[in-house]
DNA sequence: CTTGTTTCTTGCCATTTGACAAGTGCCTTC
DNA sequence: GAAGGCACTTGTCAAATGGCAAGAAACAAG
C-alpha cells in the first residue's frame, strides 16, 4: 500500500516546508491545514505562487526532482498535519513498484494540469472572476491567508483586491 | 537507447498534432519547425497556451496521461519534422526501463517548471517585458505566428501588442 | 494588374489596475 | 488603557491595457 511508506508530519503555523535557496527533499500529502508557496520577483517583491489546502499534495517540482535550490518557499499558514516521504524513498519506490510509479506520475500530471488551468485564467479572466473562482474552489484560503498574499496569487495588488471585495460584497 | 523507440513523423504547415475534443495519443520530439497550442475560453475566443520550437518536447499533459479529451489543440505553424512515440509504447518503456523512467519523469518535470516560470511572468512582469523575453528565448515564433496568436499567449490583445512593437522598434 | 481577404497598425476613448498616501480598525505589549 | 505596529480600506490620480473602427499593408486569386 502506498500510504504505508509515508511518515506522519506536523507543522506549526508559520513553519516552513520548503525554503527558498535550499534543496527540497520531501514530498507531502497535506491532510489538514493550509500552506502557501511564494517567491520573490526581480524587484524583491513577494509573490504567492500557490495555495495548498487539505487533501492536496505539496511539493516544489523543480527542486525536488532536479535536486536544485528552490526558487520558492512553502510555509504553513495554519497548524498542519500530513504525511511525508523523502525523495530517496520516493525514488526507490518509483523504480521498484509499478503501482507507485503510476501514482508518482499521476501526481505530477495532475499538479501540472492544475497549473495550466491557473495560467489560462490569468490570461482570459478579469481579476474579479479569478477572485470568485478562488472563493469557489478554496474558500479556506480566505480564512487564513493575508490579503496581500491572495492578491499576488491573483496577479493584482492588495489595493485592487480590497476594492474587488467591496464591490463583491455590495451585490 | 531511448531515441530508438521513436518513429519519424512529418507535419505539413497547419496540420494538427492534437485536436481539441479528442484524446491525444502521442508524444513528440520536435526536431525542426514550430507549433502552437491553443484553446478557447468561455467566451469562445482563441487563446494561445504555448509555443513549441525546435528541439522541444510537445505533448498535452492532461489528455495524454489521463486519457481524457483534450481541451486544447496543437497545430503546426510551419512544416515540421520530429520523432513520435505512442502512449502505449511510452507506457511499456516507462515500466520496463529505469532509464526511460528517468527520461519520462524529467520531461514532465521540465515542462512543468517551464510553465511555472511562464505563470510567474504573467503575474509580475509588464506586457512589454514578457514580449522582450519571448523574443529573447523564442525568436522563431515571431517569424511564423500571427500577431493575435502571440498576443493571446502574452495575455494581451493584438492591438496592444502592435503598440508595444512600435515602441520597441523606435528605441 | 485588379480585386478581395486577411493581417497589422493607428487613433480615440473607456475601463482596469497600479502607485501612493491617509485613514480606520484590530491586536499586542507594557 | 495608551502606544505602536500591522492589516485592511479608501481616495486621488496616473499608467497600462482594452474595445472599436478606420485605414494601410500584405497576400492570394483570378
Amino acid at each position: 500500500m502506498i500510504i504505508g511508506h509515508f511518515e506522519e508530519r506536523v507543522f506549526a503555523k508559520n513553519e516552513f516546508f520548503v525554503r527558498e535557496g535550499k534543496v527540497s527533499n520531501d514530498y507531502l500529502f497535506l491532510e489538514e491545514g493550509c500552506m502557501r508557496a511564494f517567491t520573490h520577483d526581480t524587484d524583491g517583491n513577494e509573490v504567492t505562487t500557490y495555495f495548498y489546502t487539505k487533501n492536496k499534495y505539496v511539493f516544489e517540482v523543480s527542486s525536488l526532482f532536479m535536486r536544485i535550490n528552490s526558487t520558492e518557499s512553502i510555509q504553513a499558514l495554519t497548524n498542519c498535519t500530513g504525511y511525508c516521504i523523502s525523495f530517496e524513498t520516493l525514488n526507490q519506490l518509483f523504480h521498484a513498484s509499478p503501482e507507485f510509479r503510476e501514482f508518482g506520475r499521476m501526481m505530477l500530471v495532475k499538479a501540472f494540469a492544475a497549473f495550466k488551468q491557473r495560467t489560462l485564467e490569468l490570461i482570459n479572466k478579469q481579476a474579479e472572476e479569478r477572485y470568485e473562482n478562488l472563493i469557489a474552489t478554496d474558500k479556506a484560503v480566505f480564512q487564513y491567508a493575508q490579503l496581500k498574499h491572495i492578491a499576488s496569487y491573483l496577479g493584482i495588488t492588495d489595493t485592487s483586491l480590497s476594492r474587488i471585495r467591496r464591490e463583491f460584497s455590495t451585490r
